[in-house]
DNA sequence: CAAATTTAAAAGTAATACTATCAATTACTA
DNA sequence: TAGTAATTGATAGTATTACTTTTAAATTTG
């Protein structure tokens, strides 16, 4: 797996970036250390100015490659979706049997990543708790309906229709497949920010992943 | 129902505000028109400044009420997870029967508010969309675990806790009545807003409710 | 090697998120 | 009902944020 991604680039929508941050080497520097700068002090406190003092460049640098840092913000969890879809159909590509297969799919979109493997400049570990944090505040804007329509989500949209059509395959009874898709991706992050911070609110904890509780949830509501 | 609430005063954790909003009619013009404003440009563009211009007051009276607009939010969410609890206790209480007694749970929880009723300065209509779009945000910090400490999100833990009892209540095998029951709040809020700006991730329409969908997933999943 | 592009540095602007001071108003209390 | 306390409004001020602009130096590319 790890091989096969090595050469791999998730294609983002070029309206999020004004240049390309893969196209230069302060472009990567610039993501690298904003996934570890968000991470540390959280989006709200992150700000260019820092950034740039913490990559030894300059603010206004980092503002010819991105907007303003919800872009940025954007371009990140986008490169979280499109790296998770890889792994999602990767994964579940060679396997026929729906159930099977949906039960990968589950477990690929419920598990958390523990491992930093792929791309020398981006930290995937880091980049899941930025989207288990931070993700939400990208869409529950004033804006979202614009964006929507530039596409800014188009990958995440994606991901949720894949689910959905696996589950469509394994139950073609089943009315809810986009919400209970939905429900899962958006859950799962739910699921691991409780067992963080909310412990009383969720079964999840060292031993019961939110992988376990969502395979139950799932084989159990769907196809009697 | 109307007139039962009528004197209901909502008890919110005294450390969110500096000085109790409810306790003078400045405090309530706050209440009020923060409501209004909050849904009106959204969470990011609202300011204490501009709010003072609209209520005609000043910016350093409504900094007397609370520390910050994080607080201020903390505050009405608080108080809406408050109402939605009264509803919830009040219409379940004399149900005996733990099946039906989950099912109006799960009604009430999930359904969205039509109707402005009990309280003469606060909207619940607009205050529920406030909660659809903005309540995230007001735990997804990196101040989290100390406010939680501090109680801040004691209502809506109690909320939760008690849909996971009525969970227990009605299956006691079932062994992920927290999580479940914190992925029906959250999930209740989350379809809510996809129906409204990501029509394609949901099969929550103008037909289908997000009551509909839970109420199907919840009764399919447990006590098989 | 010259031209084009990229970056760094510095300075500037408007808005935000407050804090402090003081005077005017209102409320409460003896 | 006068006196005191509490509340509010007005003004001003600070530090930070979220940018934009300009210019010059460095780097890349053809």
């Amino acid at each position: 797996m790890k091989y096969l991604l090595q050469d791999l680039k998730v294609r983002i929508n070029e309206k999020i970036y004004i240049k390309d941050p893969e196209s230069s080497a302060l472009g990567k520097r610039i993501i690298e250390h904003s996934i570890l700068m968000i991470q540390e002090v959280g989006f709200e406190s992150f700000t260019f100015k820092k950034l740039g003092e913490k990559i030894g460049s300059n603010e206004s640098s980092i503002y010819r490659y991105f907007e303003n840092k919800h872009k940025l913000l954007l371009y990140l969890t986008s490169w979280y979706w499109g790296w998770l879809e890889y792994q999602l159909v990767f994964s579940t590509n060679s396997i026929a049997n729906p159930e099977e297969k949906l039960k990968k799919a589950i477990e690929i979109i419920t598990r958390s990543v523990k491992e930093d493997s792929s791309f020398s400049h981006i930290n995937e570990v880091l980049l899941n708790k930025i989207v288990i944090n931070e993700y939400s505040k990208s869409y529950l804007t004033k804006e979202v309906d614009e964006e929507n329509k530039e596409g800014y989500f188009s990958i995440y949209k994606r991901l949720v229709m894949r689910l959905s059509d696996m589950i469509k395959e394994f139950d073609s009874q089943y009315q809810y497949s986009s919400s209970l898709s939905s429900t899962i991706i958006e859950g799962a992050l739910h699921q691991h920010f409780l067992r963080e911070h909310f412990p009383s609110l969720t079964d999840c904890n060292k031993n019961v992943t939110p992988t376990t509780y969502f395979m139950n949830l799932v084989f159990n509501s769907i196809k009697k």
